[in-house]
DNA sequence: TTGAAAGCGCTAACAC
DNA sequence: GTGTTAGCGCTTTCAA
């Protein structure tokens, strides 16, 4: 192993030159400087972090904790954020929950004192928990919030309300009058949100009609599952939870001949990549998931390398877009 | 932070009985590791890695780099090794290297010094690095191989020849004379396995016959773009290099009225989750990823953990399973 | 079975 | 602008 010593005795300088040339290039001669430079190139030095870490306390990892990583939405969250962190030269060790929150509390435990940051993603744990880990470390939350709970804790979310509106009103332009929501577990956060902004969308459009659809299980199985049941009642177009269950409807309705969009349209929420896997392709609307995972990363790094705790908290809110694709079409009889 | 020092005043002895309890605790009397044990719980301690890094020589953190952790079938291989590490204690520092071999390499290199081992996924390296790196540390190789030119890297490959046998088989069975299979990326290590085991497959059975499309872009979008070209030429069952490139396919050709499986069956390799998400459910034939994972961590720990290079190269094949699911079925008209 | 003590490689005062 | 030096918290001889 090379160490700074070997650099030092390489270029005829001090430990403290070598490691000054990294880390305050400013402060050393341009002359020496070059000489170090020389020197680590040669002998293929690269700095020890773990020694590095236990000198400054800090260990140039994040860990980024997500209930399912199999779950494209949280690839997605995770493949930003991947990118961003290193970007800025911190490594990214990547938590998999398993949605329980059980193994959520006991890996955030564990990794506590080797982290400098942490970002919870979709965080399984109730309020009170949740409170306690973000106090006790930098961190970041996405989809989460603990608003005056925690005013220190920056996050990040999805502007639901907008998603759900422009969902809606796409539906509306296309004389859609009989909406129906087929929502996500009962006590989810984002569930909580979207339901309210499907409902707010409603009631603004005077002339529609929303029957809602709760706790279904947010994977293609759940679609399936409620694919009958959503039929009836005259509806004309479906907002899904998510893509998977959007997908899960659609592939049940196609195997009992209910043709999307020629009998019944059909929205999905967060435009992963699996909304372009299906056919008809699925119309979806969310954010880029890439950027969300970048700004939480954004977010945890400009409290870890503050220098005091001076950077004041950010909720960043992220405006989601409506991609129509062919699952959606105009209603076919009036009424 | 609470560190040996305190544990030890508080618990009446000296610091490096609180490091044995914890590090060797048989070489501790029963009595003196009841106390230092209820020590640190009343104190909360928690060991700090960096310090013990730098002492040891070891961080006790894994590399896993893969492609594109958006792709379903390294999410569930990335799942699998996930849990395995988090079993084992190692922390898992996932890289996503963009399907770039640039950024493979580079990333390798500046992490090579901090971890204790690393796993390369599908590398897109050339050999000759590849080797290189293998050589440069503690690694273990998924879908690649080495062989005798690094006979010290296990890797972890999936049985192509028997997953390609599987499927063709199945075809076979059900009256399919005419198969076709969609290839993937020219020089793709698992697409030369498979289409080498499907053309085996094929051979091997008198009376069938293969066209074969190459170069394929492997997703979805690959599939789409190449649906008109597999149809002709009488061929009644097609096999697709992955289930993303069968999904193309049964997307486009459901838009122009072929339908799966009665004017055509198709089989899928990896059976990925994505196989369960269209209509029909996709036949596919592949193994258990996150087993794969678990494979891969469990060799590579094996070799970190050996007091010496003491344990022996293994090279594990997974054998592959195929599901049967909608989107096959007996060819319906006699040639 | 236990303790004293020597560093692991690095960074950051502090002197010059 | 550069060098000297004192640890960061831990593990591990070596002695007792």
């Amino acid at each position: 192993m090379v160490t700074v010593h070997d650099v030092a005795a390489r270029s005829g300088v001090s430990i403290a030159t070598v490691s000054r040339t990294l880390r305050v290039p400013h402060r050393v001669s341009g002359d020496t400087r070059d000489r170090v430079l020389a020197a680590i190139e040669e002998l293929g030095y690269r700095p020890n972090r773990a020694a590095a870490s236990l000198r400054r306390g800090r260990t140039g990892v994040i860990a980024f904790v997500v209930p399912d990583i199999e779950n494209p939405y949280f690839a997605s969250l995770t493949k930003g954020a991947q990118a961003a962190s290193r970007a800025r030269g911190y490594g990214l060790v990547v938590v998999d929950t398993t949605e329980s929150a059980e193994v959520e509390s006991e890996e955030i435990r564990a990794l506590r004192s080797q982290i400098d940051g942490i970002i919870l993603v979709s965080s399984r744990l109730p309020d009170e928990q949740l409170l306690e880990v973000a106090e006790g470390a930098v961190s970041v939350l996405i989809n989460r919030d603990l608003g005056d709970r925690s005013p220190a804790t920056p996050s990040v979310a999805i502007d639901e309300a907008a998603a759900s509106d422009a969902a809606v009103a796409h539906l509306a332009e296309l004389g859609h009058r009989r909406l129906a929501y087929v929502g996500g577990p009962a006590h989810s956060w984002s569930q909580e949100r979207r339901a309210r902004g499907v409902r707010d969308a409603v009631a603004a459009r005077p002339g529609l009609t929303l029957a809602e659809l709760a706790d279904v299980v947010p994977t293609a199985a759940g679609g399936r599952a409620v694919a009958d049941a959503v039929l009836g009642g005259g509806v004309t177009a479906v907002l899904a939870y998510n893509d998977l269950v959007a997908l899960g409807l659609l592939a049940e309705w196609g195997e009992r001949g209910v043709r999307v969009p020629e009998d019944i349209s059909l929205v999905g929420f967060d435009n992963t990549f699996v909304a372009e896997l299906s056919s008809p392709l699925l119309t979806s609307v969310g954010t880029d998931l890439r950027d969300a995972g970048e700004a939480a990363v954004e977010l945890l790094l400009q409290r870890v390398e503050a220098t005091d705790s001076d950077a004041p908290a950010a909720y960043r809110t992220l405006r989601p877009e409506l991609v129509v694709r062919a699952s959606t079409a105009p209603v076919r009889t009036a009424d």
